[in-house]
DNA sequence: GATGAATGAGTGTTCATTCAT
DNA sequence: CATGAATGAACACTCATTCAT
């Protein structure tokens, strides 16, 4: 009914807020990755992120808040790992892919870092804590109901327990991950090991 | 007339020296799971073990020092839990005895946060690293030397490879460390499903 | 075609204009009063206006032009309390009446505070102290003009000295408003001592 | 019995040590005078008293600890001033004394200026405040006892009231040093003034 | 040998102010 | 004109380390 209106001042774009937010994300990402997440100094960050210090400051309250927003950066990345395991094409085939998919993130040199320090923060942060938790059982909700709709379809042993296996996969990334980032092995041999033992 | 000196250059009571530096790592091992390495200060860390800091400084000549002598205790508890395996009794008992050994360990309060760090700070520390990848080198072939002896006494399936075989428990027990010190789970189901798909 | 431009240089509603700048002022003296003039930055005082803070640099140059504008205000309030004295009806009256504004005055919450940042300030900025210690040999003249009228009126001891009268009673308001701002009393003790020694 | 242990470790040498702290003192009153609570920074403090930052947290655990004590000073100095009454001679003398002590100090450069920032400081600080609060009752209660001497010896109108003089005197006690402090007047008319108003 | 004292370098965070939109 | 965004300079405070006692 009313005329669009033009409102006093300068109008905020919310698409480069959102890309400075991306930017100074990523430059944490990789302080953090290299010095820890008490190592990484803001003024690190906001000089990786080519801002100043206070500028950060404009973009994230505290670097809590930095941290808290790349824990939640890499929560969604599992998840949408996870969600590959749904889709089309023979089970056996997806499984390897999630599995080869995780030794290959390992292998980004930042990975492990930044994978071991959000969750040594998490240790210290309830509210850090708290969102990992709640995403994790998420996952393991997800990865349960995929296993069973593969046990439907006759993809997968019908005896094993999928909430069970969820959990057991779920350990195995975690291990694989630490494998693979720390230099043991490059994943395959335990990869392939467990596909043996799954009969995939 | 003049008192007797002691000779210069000879160690003064060696026994009291290292149950300071025990002291000192205990002390160091209960504030760096508490607030991590970064966050536990040489005051604290001082403070905890009743000396003072420029004490602290003649036990240990650095901060960093403190945290590879803490990483050197933790790889030896490793290699213990492994020579666990080659024990007296059937094999699948003494399989799930380290098992709930790894869940128990990873229930103690600081377990998690004191290996987070250590591997944190490995990935900062050559030194550490070094020491890390040698230590976890070793404890793999024992493993996988364990593992054909068992296959040998036909406690085992003999079509499995060892080597491989012996990564994938050190993931499964990487992970199931993590699993449980989260609390996403206390480690049985884990365990059970690991058993079940080694036929023991 | 283009629409009536506004001539430049000329001022845009100067009432529009006015009223903005008392309304930051007000905004001011209250985060001022709350949290002393360092503690209340330029964006407390915006919000508290409801502006933004660069709209409030179009108002005021700097935040020491702020301070400056109220104290001014507070000179202005100073001076039409003396002038109180001069009204008509019995002086022993209208005496007690000042007295009784500056206790009540001293009651609200923010005042004490105001005047303290103010006068501290004085101490650092000659402009405001110059204007400041202009303001108090007015206001000082004014009370010597008023009391010698009163004498002349009969209503008050002619051996007392009006100039000397002025600035005790000038020193004794000072001191009446801390005191009573401070908690220490209601004032009513004090103003009743004094009236007695003024005869009154 | 037990004889004079040497306690190890480096003696404490407290006379250094409150020689340090009065040197930290004096440096942040002179530092505080100048620039205000506020406008003082830690860095000013130490450099004017020749010590790095650092040594100032070893004697003084924060910047408010510093006022407190600054507050704790001049309160004691207060007290004093108040002790002189009561001394030998007769009361119209010390009386006198005492105000041309109080305008003799108003004339040092940063004693109002330390004067206002501390009043200023306890309207925020709760601790501070309760602590200037009970060192003004215990003063005004000496000040009472003080009067009521005088009145008992005959120096001084009996019928007055003690308790409330003694609060006019107070409040005079503070307008005049603002009085003289802030250059209005050199507060010797103030003075003469009010002892010919108590007839002394 | 043990410790109090000292400190330079750094921490995260805030602020008054400017400028382009 | 109004405002979002940007920033250099500063802030209080901490820390690992050294050194004289």
């Amino acid at each position: 009914m009313s005329p669009p209106r033009r409102l006093p001042g300068r109008p905020v774009d919310p698409v480069a807020r959102a890309e400075r937010s991306r930017a100074i994300l990523a430059a944490a990402r990789a302080c953090v990755a290299r010095k820890g997440f008490h190592g990484a100094s803001v003024a690190d960050i906001s000089a990786a992120a080519g801002i100043s210090i206070a500028s950060l400051y404009q973009s994230f309250p505290s670097k809590d808040a930095l941290i808290l927003a790349i824990a939640e950066d890499e929560t969604r990345a599992s998840i949408a790992l996870v969600g590959r395991l749904a889709g089309p094409g023979p089970f056996a085939e997806r499984l390897r892919d999630v599995l080869d998919a995780i030794a290959e993130e390992a292998r980004r040199a930042d990975a492990l870092a930044l994978h071991l320090e959000i969750a040594a923060e998490a240790l210290r942060s309830p509210r850090l804590a708290a969102m990992l938790r709640q995403a994790q059982e998420a996952l393991l909700g997800a990865l349960a109901d995929t296993l069973a709709a593969a046990q439907a379809r006759g993809e997968l042993d019908p005896s094993l327990d999928p909430a069970g296996l969820a959990r057991l996969l779920d350990i195995v990334a975690d291990g694989l991950f630490a494998h693979v980032a720390l230099g043991i092995g490059d994943g395959a041999a335990a990869t392939a090991q467990l596909l043996r033992l799954l009969r995939l």
